[in-house]
DNA sequence: GCCCCTCTGTGACCGCCGTCACTTTCCTGA
DNA sequence: TCAGGAAAGTGACGGCGGTCACAGAGGGGC
């Protein structure tokens, strides 16, 4: 992966299949911003529907509520974007967004974006897929949230996160460990609770602790675990 | 409202801004059927990747865990649309839908709904605000699962029915009154938790039973009794 | 090396609310 | 008008898991 400094929408997902004369010209219409490690991007309380485009770097979505309870939707990588929404219906922001690591977004005002959608298709589709992603995943966590307990939450995370890295010999690596305060905001519980779980699945040797990997030594056990609770 | 038996797609939002002839062009690619109240319309199991409008009647998004526990994610009016998801990306349906009422629908194969959003952007960006709609809706819900008792998601959701329905006294009605199981499966809660949450609100004045609807007495202290929490 | 700060691990407590088991009320249709 | 079923109301109980309060454990930086 070319690491740009410089200005390209060459790698986001949404203007993959832009000509890439079209794809220039939008660069040209982008302002260009770097943001330091966990510095905010997006505050929810702002009035601005800008997108924005990942060029560099990685963000993060998340809501707090007053109380200081952090909640986090989703992490986008390099390629990605984010924004969209207030650009599409006019509406305030919906969350907050804070880069990860530095970062560098490349932002459109929100008139060029629904140009850009109104006259390519094929960007229009590639929004709208995102946006069915974004849906389902929202689903799929309001009913883990409905069904699920914190502890089965966890499990169900853990396999999120393992991803399609199972191993023929049943096993996956999560890698670098997220912390369990992250691990918690994401199926909203508590940091404490993600480590009694962790503990528990070492101990009955179905995760195990390896050179900053998390290991998941029986998939399919765990998978068990959160069906078998899924119907109860 | 004229209540079509009609095979028209005149009512359909999505549809709203497309000319005429290619609407009716579109009413012949449709096939038509009715569904009797509390048939299931989209099975979540189910291959399908068809998109639906409702020309007449009203319909649930609705999901269940293997235990039997009821989530209900949207009440789709006359005019609106369901199964778009399945038909943007493909993938199996997300939920499953089934009739309120007796229902009029319009069925679309999935390669003539990408083709009319592709080359109508007005219906395109129809749809975007309308998934965007939807994220919202699953933003909050999820904020409200994470941050929320289930009292006060109960709170929530009354307010949310009464919508902009309060006067100038500071009173709002809902009408007619929803049924406690349905309001708990809104926000994943018990009929039984619904039903104390009612009592004590109408123990201290906050609503009251009126003639087959549902009064909020006092708009301004409910909505206070959610924020108040929000923040603890 | 040592310090400091973040992260992890763990026990005790206790309140929310889901579950169960009823009774009572409402409503609709014969 | 009555009957039967659905919906609403209510009490008792108990466990999940959030909260608090610490004690270890890492792991950079100086």
């Amino acid at each position: 992966m070319p690491d740009s400094g410089k200005r390209t929408l060459a790698g986001i997902g949404l203007f993959a299949s832009l000509p890439q004369e079209d794809r220039q010209a939008l660069e040209q219409r982008c302002h260009w911003r770097k943001f330091a490690a966990n510095e905010q991007i997006i505050d929810r309380q702002s009035e601005t529907r800008d997108v924005f485009f990942v060029v560099r770097g990685e963000v993060r979505v998340v809501d707090y509520s007053l109380s200081g309870r952090e909640v986090s939707f989703d992490d986008i990588a390099q390629g990605g974007s984010f924004g969209e929404l207030a650009a599409i219906d006019k509406q305030p922001r919906s969350a907050n967004v804070v880069a990860l690591t530095d970062t560098t977004v490349a932002i459109l005002p929100p008139s060029i974006f629904t140009r850009v959608v109104t006259e390519h298709p094929a960007a229009a589709l590639a929004l709208m897929q995102r946006l069915a992603q974004i849906i389902r995943a929202a689903t799929e966590r309001i009913m883990d949230l409905s069904t699920l307990g914190a502890h089965n939450r966890v499990h169900a995370e853990l396999l999120r996160q393992a991803g399609d890295s199972t191993r023929e010999d049943g096993t996956a690596v999560i890698q670098p460990i997220p912390l369990h305060a992250d691990i918690a905001s994401r199926v909203s519980t508590t940091r404490e609770t993600v480590t009694r779980v962790l503990s528990d699945l070492a101990h009955d040797g179905i995760v195990k602790r390896e050179s900053g990997a998390l290991v998941i030594l029986d998939v399919d056990r765990l998978r068990t675990m959160v069906e078998q609770f899924k119907g109860q």
